[in-house]
DNA sequence: ACAAATAGTTTCTGGACC
DNA sequence: GAATGGTCCAGAAACTAT
């Protein structure tokens, strides 16, 4: 715990919609639901109006619409997204160079680091109020939710309280008592498991928390969560705020519109991630020894398997042999697979910063493996018009899709600058219209 | 006819080695 | 020589966060 209320948690207000409401002027006050769309998709993030009805993230878009059947429901946009954070974290940086990005949405900022004459209150003060002013013209219009704190742990809690578009600063000296009447889900780490172990032993608050002793906390949670719960229960957390963190694994999942139950289908499906995770590697000049695969039943088990190579590897037909291996053994130990998988994942950890070929193991490993020519019904590719993309007609300009049906797609002709803008519906294969591409080639993975 | 994607941490278990 | 007790590593699963 620091002795000035030095660091700074930054969020912003309902990320993924308020830059939807900002760039489809006619969906400004409304409720709006950005998530998966499909029929098995959740919730990423409701526009307040949407809260109103009870929609929450990782509800199930199910949910969702049947709480608020009138919200406008769209897939996200991540190119809009991430650019609008990369803006908000340039703002950042140039206020202090220690900026640690959580997410898209949420950063802490270090101002001990900052350019500043001193960390009194009123100077910290000034330089949140600054900073959500700027954050608010850069990104033409998004709100964020400031907290101001001696530690991370309070600046989080802190931006939670007053939000949207508010700033709470805790003076140093009143974290404790600000804490204890919260309940110990304010606490980092403390998710639906460890809140019921806490419950059942009668823990519903941080005051609560308090008066377990070191011993007893390590007993009911284990060492490592038992002692940080302890700490944090007393506001004590030192931890630094740290601008780049190493990539540890990699990895692709996906959740199949319908259970798949074909093995040959699912073996040409984890080659594919495998490809899309040697690629993601590559780009990074990554590589990995320890190739893992996910699934997930159709009753929600999740099982995963991996294994470790001799050396680190990018190489998609090794991650793709390796995968099927470990699902083969899967199989082999659990028949349910046949029963329906909903999920396949594949990812590679244990990486390092280079690239051993294992010069005896390749070379005759490289065929090209053509896909067996098979049925593939489960999958929903994310082709096609879909609520929300970004459109762009010779005649009426930028629009987003608002919905598709079986012969006709809809548009709405409208951008941030021109206000509710007109409708119009095309044929699905009107040529004139197309989707919008961002101009500058995106990283196709988000941070 | 419910429940994403991606990443990270921790705990437990079991084998290898000394 | 057999049993035992670390230590280290790998693998599986559970949990958490955004």
């Amino acid at each position: 715990m620091r002795t000035h209320a030095s660091v700074l948690h930054l969020d912003l207000d309902a990320f993924f919609a308020s830059v939807e409401q900002r760039d489809k002027p006619s969906l400004r006050g409304k409720p709006v639901v950005v998530g998966g769309i499909g029929n098995r998709g959740v919730v990423s993030t409701a526009s307040y109006e949407a809260r109103r009805y009870g929609v929450r993230s990782a509800m199930s878009t199910r949910e969702a619409r049947s709480r608020c059947p009138h919200a406008a429901y769209l897939g996200g946009r991540f190119h809009a997204y991430r650019e609008a954070s990369e803006q908000v974290m340039t703002l950042l940086r140039a206020v202090s160079p220690l900026v640690e990005p959580l997410s898209l949405d949420e950063a802490f900022v270090d101002l001990a680091a900052a350019d500043l004459p001193d960390l009194e209150l009123p100077t910290l003060r000034a330089v949140a109020e600054r900073l959500r002013a700027d954050v608010h013209q850069v990104t033409g219009g998004l709100t964020a939710s400031v907290g101001l704190a001696s530690s991370k742990f309070l600046a989080k809690v802190a931006s939670d309280l007053d939000k949207p578009d508010g700033l709470v600063v805790v003076p140093p000296g009143a974290e404790q008592e600000l804490l204890r009447p919260m309940p110990v889900t304010v606490i980092p780490g403390v998710g639906p498991a460890t809140a019921e172990r806490l419950r059942r032993a009668g823990v519903h608050t941080v005051a609560e928390l308090e008066r377990l002793s070191l011993d007893e906390l390590v007993r009911l949670l284990g060492k490592a969560h038992g002692a940080g719960l302890y700490a944090l229960a007393r506001a004590d957390d030192d931890r630094a705020v740290v601008p780049e963190r190493e990539t540890k694994s990699v990895s692709v999942e996906d959740t199949y519109d319908t259970d798949l139950t074909d093995r040959a289908l699912m073996e040409l499906l984890l080659g594919r991630q495998a490809q899309q995770v040697a690629d993601r590697l590559g780009r990074h000049g990554l590589s990995g020894r320890t190739v893992s695969i996910k699934v997930r039943l159709y009753d929600f088990t999740t099982l995963s398997r991996s294994a470790t190579l001799p050396s680190p590897t990018d190489h998609a037909p090794t991650i793709a042999r390796q995968a099927k291996r470990l699902l083969a053994d899967l199989d082999a130990s659990n028949p349910e697979i046949g029963q329906g998988v909903r999920l396949l994942g594949v990812g590679v950890s244990g990486l390092a910063d280079w690239i051993q070929e294992d010069l005896f193991g390749e070379l005759e490993a490289d065929e090209p493996e053509p896909e067996p020519d098979i049925e593939v019904p489960a999958l929903r590719r994310r082709t096609g018009w879909w609520p929300g993309q970004d459109v762009v007609h010779p005649e009426h300009g930028r629009g987003w899709v608002w919905g598709s049906g079986r012969s006709v797609v809809t548009v709405r002709f409208e951008t941030a600058e021109t206000g509710p803008g007109p409708v119009h519906s095309f044929a699905l294969d009107d040529p004139d219209l197309a989707p919008w591409e961002p101009p500058a080639p995106p990283e196709p993975d988000a941070p």
